[in-house]
DNA sequence: CAGGTGTATATAAAGATTATATACACCATT
DNA sequence: AATGGTGTATATAATCTTTATATACACCTG
């Protein structure tokens, strides 16, 4: 038989200790494995009891994490299988994240909006703004 | 004596079954009073305990929602004195606004980075999202 | 039908938010 | 300095949200 891999080294270690929630943690090492490629589609995660059990938590804490996952489309379940590896997991992060940032734009343009601005004004403050930030980054 | 004009007929009416807090009502009811200009600068807001018996809530929450108007810029306070309308606190208002739409732009601009797109995508999407969400406003 | 998979419901523990009462400190006026 | 107004500070309670759990259920494959 295959000797099994450890998911604790494919997706990090996971600890009540670190910040931010079990299932948020849990959520972001799979994002990462398989934006990275790491996983490829149609591959099969480890089942909820696999999981909970090698990462000391809660059955029901790995399932919030894979609801988690399949909402941004990354994985899919089927019942009585397992969950997998969507399609195009990474695309898929990839959108959600372009979803959030469209939706923080509309955001920000009805505040701006509100403050008095024009179109044009608001148009100038968010290239000067993206502009800034983008350039901050090292 | 000349007569007193109702407060609450000023910033509205504030209720608990009203959707947020109350102390978010009274806020949002002064902010918007100052902002059309129908309080003027200099002027005296009610004093905690007034406000608080007029609109039937505790006086620590006519303190929080004050406190977060001179947060703002709005309104200053003055032990023994009372709480006044800041000199511009129109233009205070309007600055932050523009403060929390500025942060907003920076927030989507690393949102969209990390999808992956370029500063000059993220420009074109940020014009685009912008011109769709104003035009949205009937 | 046996043994795996995911699912659903009810519950508990922890934390943040909201609102309160009570006692205190400051200021102007008398 | 006494009085009656103003804002201030601390401790507390009630509510809601988030996070995590246990237990029992439903589905699928062989």
């Amino acid at each position: 038989m295959p000797e099994e891999k450890s998911t604790a080294l494919l997706i990090g270690p996971v600890s009540p200790a670190a910040p931010g929630p079990l299932y948020q943690q849990i959520v972001d090492g799979f994002r990462r494995a398989i934006s990275e490629g790491r996983l490829e589609p149609g591959l099969a995660l480890p089942s909820f009891r696999a999981l909970a059990e090698e990462l000391m938590v809660s059955l029901i804490t790995v399932k919030r994490a894979y609801e988690e996952l399949e909402r941004e489309g990354i994985v899919y379940r089927r019942q009585g299988i397992g969950t997998f590896v969507a399609e195009q997991g990474d695309a898929a992060s990839r959108d959600a994240k372009l979803k959030t940032a469209t939706e923080l734009f509309a955001k920000a343009a009805r505040e701006a909006a509100e403050a008095g601005l024009n179109t044009s004004e608001i148009q100038e403050l968010a290239s000067e703004t993206i502009r800034k930030t983008l350039s901050d980054q090292t």
